[in-house]
DNA sequence: CGTCTTTAGATCGGTTATGCGCTAATCGAG
DNA sequence: CTCGATTAGCGCATAACCGATCTAAAGACG
């Protein structure tokens, strides 16, 4: 850190920064999985003074940059480390946060379900389309988030690497169909994904119907 | 307003929000415009301490909304009203500004040509293509800006209304390869324009060639 | 006043994309 | 072991799209 190094800046009122109030910051995120069962699936935690269920965040420390706030309030919260948060939209309203004027930072964050470990007791998954009415603005962050996802999936495969690799075709399907919460077609989902696909060679076993090639994303 | 009115929050460690520092905010605006001679151009305005120049920036004031904080600033330093801008992205670097801790929102606003009142002094436009290297994160402000105006005026008709109304396909295609800083097929941007026009029954005279219907969007 | 140039808008033929169906390949049940 | 169920991947017919061409309608010019 080096501020106020040498001289200290002073606007044409002669007042330096410190002498304007300023809001705090806050980074809150919804954090999306896909589960086993083909949902689309978004973390919250249990929220302390007005009892209720938000998503996770926390305010930003000083010198710290808002995807590294995002990664200690997930790893505090629920125990996800090594996510690449993106930003989303700033959350502004004077009066949306009743303990003082606080900005808040909307992140998208996605984490493979194998990943989460979640504590039971603050914490939960909850399907998409299955959430409440949330404090501030934390439904709408959840809106924010789903629509960023559904378009970054609809024309890569896995851009957010949700699947492990190698997968088939198929398992690829199920997971955008689940992201994108509707039924996808099949050749043309097929066409659209191979040119961001490599063929592993390698051919899936022990499943009914014909074995399908193993893909890996390019 | 109608901060800490009863009971003032404190937190697990008995702290209020006001005991944690707290960032300031500024927000910082790419103003896009279209030339009369179709160049995509933006407005850059004199930074003081560090001559140089810079894009139109003020920082947030109490209780004020970011878009109210961006109008406030076009308005003293470009005299332009009743934009509608449109957040891009916070720049959150600790170090990016060397009077302090200070968070950027960077936002786009679009605005006629004819509208702009530009004080020669300490403002002027500058075309998209030529802007150097600019002080802070404003090059990569105009970047962001840019490549959000481009993906708007992809599939709708000028949706920024940067054209008086009504218009010709002719005139809205020109402004669309202003924008796109490219040239763009008569008939695709035709039938890609259409659906989202409506046909005044007027035409337009006074021009070489046939006469071209004008339009209204929808 | 007639011809040339310019531009708009419709039409047409070729290309590409889309969705259905067929066949191949495997598993499981009888 | 055989037959049916299931799924992958390719082929084919159709539909949508795209760019070039053609015609119409106006101003410019001699």
């Amino acid at each position: 850190m080096r501020y106020s190094l040498g001289v200290v800046y002073r606007d044409s009122s002669g007042r330096t920064l410190a002498d304007y109030p300023r809001p705090s910051v806050a980074v809150d995120t919804a954090v999306l999985t896909v589960t086993p069962d083909g949902v689309l699936a978004v973390v919250l935690v249990r929220s302390g003074d007005p009892a209720g269920w938000r998503v996770p965040g926390t305010f930003l420390h000083p010198g710290e940059r808002l995807a590294d706030a995002v990664r200690r309030s997930l790893a505090q919260k629920a125990g996800i480390t090594g996510l690449e948060p993106a930003q989303l939209h700033v959350f502004d309203a004077p009066e949306r946060d009743d303990r003082g004027w606080v900005l808040s930072v909307a992140h998208l964050a996605t984490v493979r379900y194998e990943e989460l470990r979640l504590d039971a007791g603050i914490a939960r998954l909850e399907d998409i389309s299955a959430v409440g009415e949330l404090r501030y603005d934390h439904s709408a962050i959840i809106e924010f988030a789903v629509a960023e996802l559904r378009a970054r999936y609809a024309s890569a495969p896995d851009p957010a690497g949700l699947l492990p690799e190698p997968f088939t075709i198929l398992e690829l399907r199920r997971l955008h169909e689940a992201v994108a919460g509707e039924w996808l077609q099949r050749d043309t989902f097929r066409r659209a994904m191979l040119p961001g696909l490599v063929a592993t060679g390698e051919l899936q076993r022990g499943q009914r119907g014909k074995p399908a090639e193993l893909f890996r994303r390019t």
